[in-house]
DNA sequence: TTGTATGCGTTATCAG
DNA sequence: CTGATAACGCATACAA
């Protein structure tokens, strides 16, 4: 029972079982052996406590079920929940996951590309904010929120949806006069139709609305001197916010407590995302929520297809609408 | 520049530079060569998009530079934190990391090990609840959490003296009648001597102190009927709580307010782990917090560490208390 | 059906 | 210091 140093191989086996290199193989691989052999070979598996080496089966079959993600971190409990997900629809694939956080950091972004094509991973999905990653074109690759070209597919929410629904909704819950507050990288993303969508639901509706996006590293106090700027008469000009994530929504609730104004009260808020407290429990803020769980499966069923050719270039899933505590009920 | 099916090998760097095959290893691995020589392997490398292969590397050295981390989940952040602490510390050695989530399933346990010995790890670092798993003694292993055997380190916070800093932070606060909630597994493990470190306090400063610690499975309404039952004249009988995970502690104060109890008013309530709202801001509530960077700094480092047999058996790493605005400040 | 032999890409040994 | 060659563990084409 060793793996270490000098762990069984198939030859071992095959002597202890007395049959051929390859009879072993076939038995550990599933391919029809007589029953008399095959009953000998996993004799001796289990003596000898044999395990493949998977290096060498790769080495030889060029797979490795073994698919890379690139993501920021899984700090920010959106991105720990696409990775739990992930996860779950590679194991169920009989894949196994390599991950690599990018902390946001354009050189970790390019050097784990490079680090998954060494260990000639059978595919890469990717949630990066470089401006000039360039996409290796030898190894299925799908990404995540971001659109490069026709010939790598991207999966996201229906973010400009999820814009025009959050106005929508807050128009129907009372809203006369809104706000979008968002901060985030300069990048054009798919994130960055949320407030497109917003934009076009505002005017569609007829309603007034105002509009903050920051670039991300901006301090937030920014955004307090935005919302103290929008006072008068002890009143916040608007009576609808929809920012850009929850996390950011969380911040400007607290900013808003302070302030002496009311979630709900005196002003509705929707955030985007869909982030559970602890991960499970009850939804941090109303919010437009994303399919997590259909994106991940989404970006694995796409990574893993065989002919990414035929495969969409955009698959874009519908977000919808959940009840969080900061809108009237 | 291809890595895919017929990726350049060094054979066909040493042919485009017109070197021998081993010349072009030695540049590959720095070691050295004739700068001439050096420097057409370099070009021919450039030329090419070579990289190499890290299933022949293992496959001849026995080497893979991967860590297999096998956790129960990304979703609950003490974990997420977890993994983002041994990640960056095993970046920082140029190792690679296989995550492994169990989702608390004890097959999963089992099976992630197998897998982790069929990829030849360098590596195993566990925080596992299987009440009869084997730990492998041909690859180095770390525990977190949980203590096998004296041949298995295993890292850990100091569990007892936070629970010993809990009650005496409450009792410093002005607490003088105490409560111990907790839920988990049945398992006897490094977390379950919260309690003891807690009911010591207690007895040695002199308070009365009730506990209540339920089965993983168990309802949390059960919590709700402890809380009820001690109610005496509208007022809760102790004027100090402390949970044994900050995810709990916020679901009992969640069940507190809704009993019209305010916190930290009417009752203090100190949690465990240090768990920030979004992973990065503010702490959720008042807690023990766990050093998670030394517990992740502590498993790389022992199961990199070449002689597994000199290092302590047992590393109990210091807690600190962070006020996070459910206790008097 | 089973056995044998070759080569996957790499590193390390050893002779030039 | 360089170059040829063997071996790592496995899957597979081919021969028996």
């Amino acid at each position: 029972m060793q793996t270490g140093k000098n762990a069984p191989t198939m030859a071992d086996v095959a002597r202890e079982a007395g049959v051929a290199l390859g009879t072993v193989s076939k038995v550990v691989n599933g391919l029809s052996v007589g029953e008399a052999y095959k009953e000998k070979v996993e004799k001796a598996i289990e003596r000898l406590g044999y395990q493949y080496n998977s290096s060498g089966r790769a080495l030889r079959t060029d797979r490795t079920n073994i698919i890379a993600l690139i993501i920021p971190n899984t700090i920010n409990p959106y991105f720990a929940l696409l990775v739990h997900h992930i996860n779950i629809a590679l194991e169920k694939r009989n894949y196994r996951m390599l991950l690599c956080f990018t902390e946001y950091d354009r050189n970790r972004e390019v050097e784990f590309i490079q680090m998954a094509r060494q260990n000639r991973v059978d595919g890469i999905i990717a949630l990066t904010y470089n401006p000039d990653l360039t996409i290796p074109e030898d190894v299925p690759f799908v990404t995540i929120d971001r659109f490069f070209s026709v010939s790598v597919p991207c999966v996201a929410a229906d973010n400009f949806g999820g814009g025009w629904l959050a106005a929508n909704k807050l128009y129907e819950l009372g809203c006369r006069h809104l706000a979008f507050m968002r901060i985030g990288s300069v990048l054009t993303n798919e994130p960055s139709k949320r407030k497109e969508g917003f934009v076009s639901a505002c005017v569609e509706l007829g309603i007034p609305f105002e509009v903050i996006a920051l670039d991300d590293g901006t301090p937030l106090s920014r955004f307090q001197d935005f919302l103290t700027g929008h006072i008068h008469g002890g009143k916040l000009d608007f009576d609808g916010i929809f920012v850009g994530t929850d996390t950011l929504a969380w911040q400007v609730i607290t900013m808003l407590r302070q302030m002496g104004i009311n979630v709900p009260e005196d002003v509705q808020l929707i955030g985007f995302d869909g982030i559970r407290m602890f991960g499970d429990l009850n939804p941090v803020v109303s919010t437009i929520a994303q399919p997590v769980q259909e994106i991940a499966e989404a970006c694995v069923s796409t990574v893993l297809s065989k002919h990414l050719s035929n495969v969409p270039s955009l698959i874009c899933l519908p977000v919808k609408y959940i009840f969080g505590g900061t809108t009237k009920a």
